[in-house]
DNA sequence: AAGATTTGACCGTT
DNA sequence: AACGGTCAAATCTT
């Protein structure tokens, strides 16, 4: 992201500039609160900050989708995701809530497409279990695939508007892979999953996580392995695709989120953020140059889709050096496995 | 009963 | 028109 300076804006791109600064300094206060770990700040806390980040981020958002500041710089298609309109436009006729009887049902409204906005896609040998909840949604074959692409939703597309979906396509390789991609960020607050994990202010150490007593030990050097994600709470995939090796019993209360090395699918993952999704230009976060994949949209929930995106954003927030070592980020925002 | 999945139809994009 | 993403009634599971 190019500024040209606020002198040079328009009203409108004034706005946008404005709300820019402003979540720029409600991140800063949050990555203070976040990098000491007392979490006793007086009378601010994260979640106050949090709500107040994506505010200023939807305010932005809104004036750049006005069209009044022609060209946007961003994935228009991201900065929708973050727009409830999405939702708005179905909800005419899905609000009701599927009670018309199909023979009623030939005309279901004017429904839009949700235009491509990928965050990421990561290639696991096993269907990953980010630790979120999803609902599937869909399937469809696809032309030229041997097997059908499956379609998932934020479980809490309805009662936390969130928009993040995911499609998983099992590859057709000898050792079949499972190809998941993640479009849209997690703007729910899911109670059961890591947002607690930033909000509480877990001390950095945290990261190098064990689970004695559910038998699952996670350490630094798990993570070098690529993260395999946790399990969530319930089965997603078709048991005949996937069998899911986990017992939901680890996934307790704050280890959600965190990599175990016994889940199996840890071995060949392979993770990409597009780069046309690379976030904030580094010049607005004063984090470390490396790793500027601090997300505009990630926003407060910190419940990016994935591991790997979750840890980039808490690098690029937090300016985390403990991860530095542990990824590398090329140019092309490609996260390569150290 | 409530929530999740299945699956054929609908609809936007190319 | 084909393709693929989404909807939503029917069905299944808990």
């Amino acid at each position: 992201m190019e500024s040209p300076g606020p002198e040079n804006f328009s009203g409108g791109q004034k706005k946008v500039f404005d709300e820019l600064v402003q979540g720029r300094e409600l991140a800063a206060q949050l990555q203070f609160l976040l990098r000491d770990s007392t979490g006793d700040h007086g009378s601010v806390t994260a979640e106050d900050l949090v709500p107040r980040i994506m505010k200023s981020f939807n305010q932005a958002i809104a004036a750049l989708s006005s069209g009044e500041l022609g060209e946007v710089s961003g994935d228009p298609a991201t900065l929708e995701s973050d727009l409830p309109c999405y939702d708005r436009q179905r909800s005419e006729d899905s609000g009701e809530k599927r009670k018309k009887p199909a023979s009623i049902d030939h005309r279901r409204g004017g429904y839009k497409r949700r235009k491509m906005l990928e965050t990421s896609i990561r290639t696991t040998s096993t269907p990953i279990e980010d630790g979120y909840s999803w609902r599937k949604y869909g399937q469809k074959e696809i032309l030229n695939a041997k097997y059908p692409r499956s379609y998932f939703r934020c479980t809490h597309r309805h009662d936390q508007g969130c928009l993040a979906t995911k499609q998983v396509q099992k590859t057709e390789e000898e050792t079949p892979m499972y190809r998941t991609t993640y479009i849209g960020q997690h703007t729910c607050r899911d109670v059961l999953k890591a947002p607690q994990f930033v909000m509480d202010g877990i001390p950095r150490d945290a990261f190098l996580f064990s689970f004695d007593s559910s038998n699952i030990t996670t350490t630094k050097q798990d993570l070098t392995h690529g993260f395999s994600p946790l399990p969530s709470i319930k089965a997603e995939y078709n048991p005949e695709e996937a069998t899911t090796p986990l017992t939901a019993t680890t996934t307790t209360t704050i280890d959600h989120h965190y990599p175990t090395a016994h889940d199996n699918q840890s071995s060949s993952d392979e993770y990409f953020l597009l780069p046309d999704l690379k976030p904030l230009d580094s010049s607005i976060l004063p984090s470390t140059p490396g790793s500027d994949y601090g997300d505009v949209s990630g926003v407060y929930s910190c419940t990016t889709s994935s591991h790997s995106s979750f840890d980039m954003d808490i690098n690029s927030i937090l300016g985390c050096v403990d991860f530095d070592d542990v990824f590398n980020f090329d140019n092309d925002g490609v996260l390569l496995e150290v």
